[in-house]
DNA sequence: CCAATCGACTCAGAAACTTCAAC
DNA sequence: AGTTGAAGTTTCTGAGTCGATTG
């Protein structure tokens, strides 16, 4: 036993007491026992750093086996000299460092000026048409193009649109705009769809033409010169055209107005003596500046948010890609240290210091459950949460020890889990909520920022981060190794898949599910279930009819075949075979348009027309005495006619292929069902290492093309080289 | 000194756009 | 054989993290 039991799940915790009630960090509780000393002397040694099979043991990642380190090694492990991570750290993006010493690039592509409307298309309030100023009309055409979007129909959105619109309508015509339901924008709508068509309906070489004034656009704008060095931008060199704020979940702002940005509201980063790209005509740069440190090109203060946005180099950017590689080798980094890691945080659960104890506390989940660490916010931003900012109400406690986390993390995404956690957590839990609180309900005291520095503590170079990108990497490695080798190309694609999505699930990456039934392919797939799920109990009607043994057999290995499914009520079988001749018609008319069919006349030396009609003539002939056939066994209660010895096996054969079919049919909907709200995106672009994939690939001589579209294998092709099919994470 | 804020970067899902394939 | 909807891909910009700076 780790913990002492009587420390465990006792009320009589008297470091209760203890509990601070300020986020701050006295010196003798950051260096509070047990843990060990933290200086900046490093922690661990080179030996432990060489070596990735030295961690200590390791319950296939169960923590609740994880032992608290003895004095004696935690002493080793304080004592080496040298420490590869510290090293490493060396490597890290130093912000204090020159990035550059030349950085030239030409400025940022603003949006075409608003083109105002015609003269016949306007807004109507209460049936009266208005005379926009420029600035209004231009505001409801943005809004009109928008307001199909969810996000739009929201009554915060309608409100603060109305507000800022409403203003701008009452500056240029006086009439006060109450409600949303007083406008008409349906001329101005028609307006837009035209133009689409317009769009829609160009000429091929057109198009073309578009196509390539975009492209070279990208060739002039959407590059920085780095050293000399051409690396590419992402998609912000293009500046946003003036909008409604659209954020995620309840964000105070949403539908407020975001005006035009002019070049005054730019900062460009240059080098020195570079020429300064022209700004448009009659506008000027708001600042130039020289700043090596940093390698973006632009950028501009937000009003809305109040924060500043930058033009970036993007993936595939030398840039880029060194941090990118970075991120991957320090969460392997900790892949190696993961033991040592462990054992520090979980003996710290106990610790005597509360803020030691939350802090162990707060690792744990992060390790255990990726969650991301959380940082204060100002209160217009939505309510969302990290794990430092979880509150009471979203982690309930259920004995002995399982917690229900319920809360809104990043993008506002709920975070829905119910798990089993260490005893020792779960009393700590109980011990954090119930203490005394400040104005915030939260649970735990420490700010997010204390445990960046408490993790670059216990292992330099250490972030919350680094814990979500090495769980993710490693369980994918985990979830690869398992794969078979004797399994089919698709299989094996799949069985990719299928890990990508655990590891999405980890990560909780959500994608917004279409309208339940509203997928074509989910419909079908019910339809054909119905289908062989009559079939099934019809054939089974037809073998008890033949009184044979195979029938009694099969009725005393599996009786349920021959219940009548629950689904299957008299009017769902209608409709099953409503679908059942429809088919056969439609199909009876393709297959005599078929090539093949007109071959075969011609084979026959038959005229081909004629040819095709009989043959049509005769296959809806058929269709309709199917459809009488099914229509007379719902009239008399579903009495198959009885069954001759000689068809029993054909019978027994068909039930065979019903079963299988409904499985089948079974699987296809739930994988379809299990995908619907997982994006598997993300952790592939962001938290998968990429090497994984490359070796799985090598290993199974499956081309990267299954696993990564263009933009990825793009992003990732520093990946590639390196990577044999013995590469481990 | 240290908590709050700033600055610069990575991560994120929705929507738009493009291509593909099934009727 | 053209339409239509789904799947794949790109664009867009919002929402986090985290190291440095500041008051």
């Amino acid at each position: 036993m780790r913990f002492d039991s009587s420390d465990s799940g006792s009320d009589s915790d008297s470091s209760l007491d203890n509990v601070p009630l300020k986020r701050k960090l006295s010196d003798s509780e950051k260096h509070g026992l047990p843990t060990p000393p933290l200086s900046n002397a490093p922690l661990i040694s080179d030996q432990r750093l060489s070596s990735d099979r030295d961690d200590p043991p390791e319950s296939d990642g169960e923590l609740d086996s994880v032992n608290a380190p003895a004095d004696s090694e935690l002493a080793e492990v304080t004592d080496g000299s040298d420490n590869g991570l510290l090293d490493d750290k060396k490597d890290l993006p130093n912000p204090k460092k020159r990035r550059w010493t030349t950085f030239e690039h030409n400025g940022v592509v603003f949006p075409p000026p608003y083109k105002p409307l015609p003269q016949d298309v306007k807004l109507y309030v209460d049936g009266q048409p208005l005379n926009l100023s420029l600035i209004a009309e231009e505001m409801a055409y943005i809004y009109a193009k928008s307001m199909h979007l969810s996000h739009a129909q929201k009554p915060l959105f309608i409100r603060n649109f109305l507000e800022d619109f409403g203003a701008a309508v009452r500056d240029c015509t006086g009439v006060e705009i109450t409600s949303i339901e007083r406008c008409d924008f349906s001329k101005i709508l028609a307006h837009i769809e035209a133009q689409r068509k317009l769009q829609r309906e160009l000429p091929v070489e057109e198009k073309e033409k578009v196509q390539q004034a975009r492209q070279e656009e990208v060739e002039k704008y959407g590059y920085v010169y780095i050293d000399g060095v051409k690396e590419p931008l992402a998609s912000g060199f293009r500046i946003e055209p003036p909008g409604f704020y659209s954020g995620r979940g309840d964000h105070p702002k949403l539908g407020k107005y975001k005006r035009r940005l002019v070049p005054e509201d730019f900062t460009l980063n240059l080098s020195e003596g570079v020429k300064v790209p022209d700004p448009p005509p009659g506008h000027k740069w708001g600042e130039i500046v020289h700043n090596p440190r940093a390698v973006w090109t632009a950028r501009f203060f937000d009003p809305l948010t109040g924060k500043d946005k930058y033009v970036l180099p993007t993936s595939g950017s030398t840039t880029s890609n060194a941090s990118e590689q970075k991120k991957f080798d320090l969460a392997r980094m900790l892949k190696r240290e993961i033991g040592y890691v462990r054992k520090y945080y979980m003996n710290m659960l106990k610790s005597t210091s509360m803020v030691e104890r939350e802090m162990g506390t707060i690792i744990y989940l992060v390790d255990k459950f990726a969650f991301r660490i959380g940082h204060d916010k100002h209160e217009d931003n939505a309510d969302t949460v990290g794990c430092t900012t979880l509150r009471c109400e979203h982690v309930t406690l259920k004995p002995p020890n399982r917690v229900v986390f319920d809360f809104l993390g990043k993008d506002s995404i709920r975070y829905y889990n119910e798990v089993e956690v260490h005893p020792q957590v779960y009393t700590n839990l109980r011990i954090f909520k119930r203490a005394p609180k400040q104005a915030k309900d939260t649970v735990f005291m420490t700010s997010g920022m204390n445990m960046l520095v408490k993790m670059n503590a216990i292992l330099p170079g250490l972030t919350p981060k680094v814990f979500r990108t090495y769980n993710a990497s490693s369980l994918m490695q985990d979830l690869l190794a398992d794969v078979p080798d004797d399994l089919t190309e698709a299989e094996k694609v799949e069985r990719f898949q299928d890990a990508n999505r655990k590891v999405a699930i980890l990560c909780n990456h959500k994608k917004e599910t279409p309208p339940s039934g509203s997928l074509r392919i989910v419909e079908t797939l019910q339809h054909t279930l119905l289908e062989k799920k009559w079939d099934l109990w019809y054939h089974a009607l037809e073998l008890a009819n033949s009184f044979s043994e195979q029938a009694e057999a099969l009725r005393s290995t599996k009786p349920w075949i021959f219940e009548r499914d629950s689904e299957l009520t008299d009017d769902v079988i209608e409709e099953i075979h409503t679908r059942i001749y429809e088919k056969k018609v439609k199909l009876a008319y393709s297959s005599s348009k078929s090539a093949a069919v007109a071959k075969r006349a011609e084979a026959k030396n038959m005229d081909v027309e004629l040819y095709k009609k009989e043959l049509l003539d005769r296959q809806l002939k058929e269709a309709e005495t199917l459809k009488e056939k099914l229509a007379n066994l719902r009239m008399n209660g579903y009495h198959p006619r009885k069954l001759g010895p000689a068809k029993v096996n054909i019978v027994l054969n068909q039930i065979k292929k019903a079963e299988s079919d409904i499985r089948k049919t079974l699987q296809a909907i739930e994988r379809k069902q299990e995908y619907s709200e997982v994006a598997l995106d993300t952790s592939k672009t962001n938290y998968i290492d990429p090497r994984l994939v490359v070796r799985y690939s090598k290993r199974h001589n499956i081309p990267l093309e299954k696993f990564l579209n263009t933009a990825q294998r793009k992003k990732f092709e520093w990946a590639f080289d390196s990577v044999d099919e013995d590469w481990i994470f």
